[in-house]
DNA sequence: CATGTTTTTTACCATTTGGTAAAGGCACGA
DNA sequence: TCGTGCCTTTACCAAATGGTAAAAAACATG
């Protein structure tokens, strides 16, 4: 049953279906409510399946959130990750905000699970953040500064602009509720937000703004 | 008992003063857990009073979250409703993102308060976001519009500025945790961010970048 | 198809939680 | 000093919720 250690046997099919059909049920479930406000009984019924059923496959309720967010931060960071030092700086940051753009777009839920975790005091993702989260910031930090110092950016500090993209980008999916009373044309309201994220970091960091 | 009639007897001494305890509780409890992970008894004993006690001077759970809820939200907005339009715009919106700067940095709570209704879609304060924020958000988006229109700020979305100035500020609020394991030293931390949060918006909105 | 294994269901359970009933306390004016 | 009305506590309760035990069903495999 539980495979911490090195004794796992492989996955039945039925395992990995099942096991698949309960981590997307409750990301639905978590996302939408938080961790305290999800019951087992949602999760169970979006995954159609029975509560005790659900316990067969993982431990707990605790266990499931934490297997969803262990499985989401990788491909959640993955934009960051894929910042590149060979490339054009202005144009690398630009494409990051803009796969950020469509992730809030495309996984809102994504985005408000961890919102959600975040804004409570991130009580069962601290340690990941530090292990995971805080050396690939560091590392595109340390890039951007770079890029600065060669004066190939304006002059802005690294860490807060990182966290600025985060901020604008993910307010979309997470505030989503709010934006929509404010914003009502969705189509419109997509498109606006891009250009207007676009034009914010572009204005921000082209290189020229430092000519004087 | 319950006043929501014109029926209303002047409240004692000793019930404003433990209303005001329950609500300062409340605020501390539900801006941490969200409106499901708080619990009632978690609040009485952040009030000092017992949980029939609570019970005695608000309906219930939901009728605490509703007050506080009500009896935030203007405050939360004082700043927007002072952006004036005898000012100097680009002026007028900076004092603006200062104050809601200054405003995570003192009342978090508040805004987490507000950041954990929302992210769950609102349930209970939907209605309050049509009446009362919607048209305050469109009177000072049209306001921001005519300064645009008369050449004194740069180009923008007057709604997408809006959202991006509370995403921008908020976000150091709500999502402090991770911003505290990122950029580890506070006092540092605040000013770094009120200059890059400045630096942005002058950035974008400095109507001399329309000279060209 | 017989047999051992995996998966699912049925029937529970203990705790937590929002909420109530009703009996005290307590302050204060007549 | 004795009510009277406001405030508080004690003792509960019903529903919800996370979780368990064990039997039944489904499945794989010789």
């Amino acid at each position: 049953m539980d495979m911490a250690d090195g004794s796992a046997k492989k996955p039945s099919r039925i395992q990995l279906r099942n096991r698949k059909r309960i981590m997307e049920a409750a990301l639905e479930v978590f996302s939408q409510h938080g961790y305290r406000g999800a019951t087992l009984d949602q999760i169970a019924d979006a995954a159609g399946m029975s509560k005790p059923n659900l316990i067969y496959y993982f431990d707990g309720k605790e266990a499931i959130h934490v297997a969803l967010l262990n499985a989401l931060m990788e491909e959640w960071l993955a934009p960051l990750a894929e910042i590149s030092d060979d490339g054009e700086p202005l144009e690398e940051i630009l494409n990051y905000i803009r796969r950020k753009m469509e992730m809030s777009r495309l996984f809102p839920r994504e985005s408000r699970l961890f919102a959600n975790e975040i804004i409570q005091g991130a009580p069962r993702m601290l340690p990941h953040l530090e292990s995971d989260l805080k050396p690939l910031f560091d590392e595109k930090c340390a890039l951007i500064q770079s890029w600065i110092a060669a004066g190939r950016l304006a002059h802005a500090d690294p860490a807060q602009l990182i966290l600025s993209i985060w901020a604008m980008t993910q307010h979309y999916a997470d505030f989503d509720a709010q934006v929509r009373v404010l914003v009502p044309d969705e189509a419109q309201g997509w498109a606006a937000a891009n250009t207007h994220v676009e034009t914010m970091f572009r204005k921000l960091l082209a290189p020229q703004s430092t000519n004087f």
